[in-house]
DNA sequence: GTTCCGCATGAATCGATAG
DNA sequence: ACTATCGATTCATGCGGAA
């Protein structure tokens, strides 16, 4: 079967499919932003078949070439994953697959830590609970679109007391230029409230819905869609579950491109985003 | 020149030289805790030749077949270490070692995060400040000491100090966060009496104290000294820098070994560890 | 004794310029 | 082309002195 590219993608749609397959058929460089969390090994066993630590990359490289086609030069790859304990250690199957996508293609430019504030409870003799997941951040290239002021957050109100009177500190550093001269650009700062965050994001696990109790809350799709996209640019989550990523992307007026294998998924995701077209665009909690 | 190996090891002691030298003289199974955070990668150029990061497995390697010997079947490994940026990327050279760990027959239990909560400034355009580094925690075998109760938290106090100590920068952060902050959680935290952390550490860095600057805080080396050993047992850090292992140690009652190779360093850590022991042991700050 | 406020400084990174 | 140096950017924390 060959099925014609087209030059122009359908957007705002969830399509039921390997993404793999279904992303042969789209061009070169449609896509902003892809966002997603992806099957973690030996997880979710009857959705995807269960892929097993030691077949990880394996199984995933030829989806993220994909990916790496389709993006486009200035887009930018969010990897949500975090390795599972397998017989008391941490398997490297994520170690092992960033070195693999390095030589891939992909720069690796940043890993970002999701610390999840209200992690499951839990206790192990020999470990505590698990309350962090890594975002990994992939380029097609150095000069990708980046939009930190979307993402600024409330500062400390220790500048306003300190820019009440231009402090001696800062004119002495900067005359002495010792080290890392600071308090250059004093001027910067005045009427600042707001500061870029780092590269630690804070956010809660939400499993207020029973039905899709998600497997990464809106608050992570939302904030890296903020970062790295404008309106109406497009969003792809290659592995859609059940549509956090098209939810966020339609609060944030992107558009979207959901792929979900599993056909329970795919449903799930479906009446979801069907519900909130005929909520009409209200916004949505997880 | 032939050194005796001793049964006994000498503790409470600073070693000049390089760790590696230093430990085959040293019997097996005599450590019960390394603790250590080695020079990053074309880091410190001066004191330590400045390793390029695509040699640091390789340097590294030989000195954790040491530690591997040394350390006690029950004994813990903890790796404080962070990849830099070179040429817009984070490169691999942590994940490499990791991997080449477990090849030496390391387990690698658990990563630790520790989320420095005071991190360093900056801005670029394609990049947020980098607020957290890997605590790595290997072992020789599954069955290893560990002592959850000694980091638990009690939570009325912790609830109440924490919201006491809370800095202005937590609570306006907080307050934006609608569902997923911090006065959501204290309700909980009320009705308990004790909670165990997570693998997430929230430390500052100290630096309060010019001559001699820590690269890490004493809270790191404490938080896992009270975890994986007891009193009177024995704590390794064969890239003792400015000494703060060893301060930690101390304060907690653990017998030290210290290593470090640069001369500068060995001094500096010598001079601490001297006015701590005048000062008879009071609790030392950074 | 508290509380408040000013101050120093930190495992940084990027891009331009110079050798 | 490739490396080395330099300037610009910028936020949270704990300490110490002052109120």
């Amino acid at each position: 079967m060959t099925i014609k590219i087209k030059r122009k993608i359908d957007t705002n749609i969830v399509i039921h499919g390997d993404c793999e397959d279904v992303l042969k058929n789209y061009p070169n460089d449609c896509i902003d932003l892809i966002v997603t969390s992806p099957p973690y090994a030996d997880a979710r066993k009857n959705q995807y078949g269960g892929i097993h630590p030691n077949n990880y990359a394996k199984w995933f490289l030829p989806k993220s070439e994909q990916f790496l086609r389709v993006l486009k030069p200035t887009g930018t790859f969010i990897l949500n994953i975090k390795e599972r304990v397998l017989e008391g250690q941490r398997h490297t199957y994520v170690l092992d697959l960033i070195i693999k996508l390095r030589e891939q293609g992909w720069l690796w430019t940043e890993e970002f830590i999701w610390h999840k504030k209200n992690c499951y409870p839990g206790k192990w003799p020999n470990r505590f609970r698990d309350s962090w997941e890594r975002c990994l951040q992939f380029n097609k290239s150095k000069s990708f679109a980046m939009y930190q002021e979307a993402v600024m957050v409330p500062m400390g109100n220790w500048a306003e007391s300190r820019l009440k009177k231009l402090s001696e500190t800062d004119k002495v550093r900067d005359e002495s230029k010792v080290g890392s001269g600071f308090g250059k650009n004093i001027s910067n700062w005045l009427n600042r409230k707001m500061a870029y965050p780092t590269n630690v994001l804070h956010f809660a696990t939400e499993c207020s819905n029973k039905s899709h109790c998600a497997a990464f809350p809106l608050d992570v799709p939302e904030w890296f869609i903020k970062l790295f996209t404008k309106d109406n640019n497009v969003v792809l989550d290659p592995f859609l579950g059940s549509g956090t990523t098209a939810v966020a992307a339609i609060n944030l007026n992107r558009q979207y491109v959901g792929i979900e294998k599993n056909e329970d998924y795919y449903l799930i995701s479906q009446n979801r985003l069907d519900e909130f077209t005929r909520q009409g665009k209200l916004k949505w909690k997880t």
